[in-house]
DNA sequence: TGTACATCAGTGAACGCGCGTTCACTGATGTAC
DNA sequence: TGTACATCAGTGAACGCGCGTTCACTGATGTAC
């Protein structure tokens, strides 16, 4: 029984995590339940053994991208904050390209709207918390309206990779993630 | 003749500008041939007698939504530019409420990457004519770096108004129009 | 000016397709004795 | 330890539905004489 359920544990884990790099790269209406279920290694009529429907689905594999989020904020801002870092890292042209592996703000927010909403709790959620952890390191620098700043700053970072994402012309791609990355190093007062 | 294809022309206006409000609502996933035409009071078979296709529809109806925001562009930046003007409308409450008026950035950026490519040209284009009008008001102001400071504020626009969309509580809403408005007049010395 | 014809914007039924979802079934695994 | 049974994760055919697209048709409008 309990390793009957562990596998079902994994296998629950394994469709997420797809479902995770799928809507990252091809929003919430990126996948159907088939398609995913066949990467997952599955037949699609096992889906409903895991979820309760594909809105469902979507509302998990969204809470899942902002967990993997999580861990890049801790790496960057856990302990001593290295806010350059994480700016340097967020608008490199390495997350530029590694979309089914990034921050799902810059290719979910514009939908987030849409979102049923149970997805959009758990967006506006991941949202709030990256504003937050972003305040508390800009706090900790000793910034004053820390919080005012943290949201201004995730603003630009989202509003750059988003855009950077939509040019066609990988030129002006990196204009707009070059642009950024100095204008926020410099209000910040960073290098 | 000329009557006739002088109507043809106004019904063909009257579809894309239904179809511009909607794929600034809901994406360009957001209608259907069918809905599109019936909101333009018409039938769904009649569609084929002006676009190829619904990709070229989406090409066309992208393009629209850019032909607006010239118009609000213009309005501020023509002459003596009023770039705290701009800023002020762009992040107030009312753009805010007024997704299917207002400007197509936020609400498609995300999903620019994973349009066909006659859509995504056009999404470039408008793009880079935006970041072009800001730079060269920017300049008219005394700016040194025009360009990249152009970047770094049409990102912050762009990513505030997504991130305060995505939210579906108005006052965290409200908080990134907020903090936006005020930093991005703040760092180009407006007010 | 009046009539016969051509044009063509728009209609609405029909199509093939992919989708989300359901369900009877299978077969490997865990439990009872 | 061995056997009979219960459980349930996963299978795959089938469903109803909405979609984009096609097409034979209609009827209002413009043209020719």
């Amino acid at each position: 029984m309990a390793d009957k359920s562990a596998h079902k544990a994994k296998t629950r884990a394994r469709i997420l995590e797809e479902a995770a790099g799928a809507i990252r790269t091809g929003g919430t209406q990126g996948i159907s339940v088939a398609d995913l279920m066949k990467r997952a290694g599955l037949t699609h009529g096992g889906f409903y053994a895991h979820f309760a429907s594909r809105d469902d689905l979507v509302a998990h594999a969204v809470g899942r991208t902002f967990e993997d989020s999580s861990m890049m904020l801790a790496h960057f801002l856990d302990g001593e904050p290295d806010l350059a870092g994480l700016i340097d890292f967020y608008l490199s042209e390495g997350a530029y390209r590694r979309v089914e592996k990034g921050c799902p703000l810059p290719g979910l927010a514009g939908e987030a709207g849409r979102m049923p909403t149970p997805a959009r709790e758990r967006f506006e959620a991941g949202v709030k918390r990256f504003r937050d952890r972003m305040s508390a390191a800009l706090a900790t620098m000793g910034k004053t309206d820390s919080e005012e700043l943290a949201s201004s700053v995730l603003a630009e970072m989202v509003g750059a990779m988003t855009l950077a994402r939509s040019m066609l012309d990988d030129q002006a791609a990196f204009a707009f993630l070059d642009a950024s990355r100095s204008r926020i190093k410099a209000r910040l007062g960073l290098e």
